[in-house]
DNA sequence: GCCCAGGCCTTTC
DNA sequence: GAAAGGCATGGG
């Protein structure tokens, strides 16, 4: 049994425990800025499913996989000795969430102040980058639940079948074994007009420096990545935020452009405008509240 | 059936 | 450089 201090504020690990499970380590994090609800299904990932039964999330990212659980003042995070560290980074606990609400708040903007509030437990990851690059691909013109069973199927046609707490799931596959298959593999899969651009990204991403493209960032970074087939500005700016640790990239969808204009006043309709809108009012995090302005609108709107 | 979805690419003006 | 059309499929 181990504990530790709470240095003021920051950190969100209250006590670390040894796990009840044989092979699992178990942590806790303070749940007011760590919400598992807030944090998977606002549209940032695409690999989990809610287990009623155990009140409880289990997630999957590359080939590994967790279970997350909010009990009142804390979250629970279970997962695989060994693999603390991979899911520490992913949730990227030492990121101050606090201070990104506070500085949404601080815009004095009334709708970004209720979705930082709404979303205060939502956490921006740092995911594995080959998968966060390819889901995006397949998230365009696309609902989330049809995303989230195309990459489902992806894993289960081409994962390996691995086991965590009782249940059998699918990793992500190699680059190596997405680049192996044609498009008609991936039409078959029901990926549609997008199956073209999967085998093509794949082929690509094992020729990409990941620890090189790793060091760009804004225009830098984006410009690097739209030159993929299957991957526009929106999509770039995904995967910057998502996978690279861009705050400033602000994705501009369809929901955004309705809550810019339903929530904003905007004019414009070039979304090339309705980014540099909202990444000049909001600088450098400007992604982060994206999330919590996205999250909240289709919370808050559903139907 | 209908409209729409975390758009991108190509063609045309 | 801006605008329009095509694209696959299923969720609601």
């Amino acid at each position: 049994m181990e504990s530790r201090q709470t240095p003021p504020g920051k950190a969100l690990t209250i006590f670390r425990r040894c796990a009840t499970l044989q092979g699992m380590e178990e942590m806790t994090y303070k749940s007011e800025y760590f919400s598992p609800a807030a944090t998977l299904e606002c549209g940032q990932v695409f690999r989990f499913f809610r287990d009623e039964e155990r009140g409880g999330y289990f997630f999957f990212s590359a080939d590994k996989a967790c279970f997350l659980r909010e009990e009142g003042e804390v979250t629970r995070l279970v997962c695989e000795d060994g693999d603390r560290a991979y899911f520490e980074n992913l949730f990227d606990v030492n990121a101050d969430a606090a201070a990104l609400v506070e500085e949404a708040k601080s815009f004095g903007v009334p709708f970004l102040s209720r979705a930082a509030e709404f979303s205060k437990g939502l956490r921006i990851l740092r995911q594995d980058r080959a998968e966060c690059f390819l889901s995006f691909v397949l998230s365009q013109q696309n609902n989330i639940p049809r995303i989230r069973k195309m990459l489902f199927a992806l894993c289960a046609a081409l994962g390996g079948k691995k086991k965590f707490l009782g249940r059998d799931y699918f990793s992500f596959p190699a680059l190596s074994d997405i680049a192996a298959k044609d498009e008609a593999f991936y039409r078959a899969l029901g990926f549609g007009y997008r199956a073209k651009y999967i085998p093509r990204d794949a082929e690509m991403l094992l020729e990409t420096d990941f620890s090189a493209l790793g060091k760009l960032r804004g225009e830098g970074l984006k410009k690097a990545l739209v030159a993929y087939p299957g991957v526009g500005n929106k999509v770039a700016d995904c995967i910057a935020l998502f996978a690279f640790g861009d705050k400033s990239a602000f994705p501009v969808d369809t929901w955004v452009e309705r809550l810019y204009r339903e929530d904003f006043g905007g004019r414009e309709t070039d979304r090339a405008k309705i980014n540099r809108f909202f990444t000049e009012k909001f600088g450098e995090h400007a992604g982060v509240f994206q999330q919590y302005l996205f999250y909240y609108k289709r919370e808050t709107e559903r139907g």
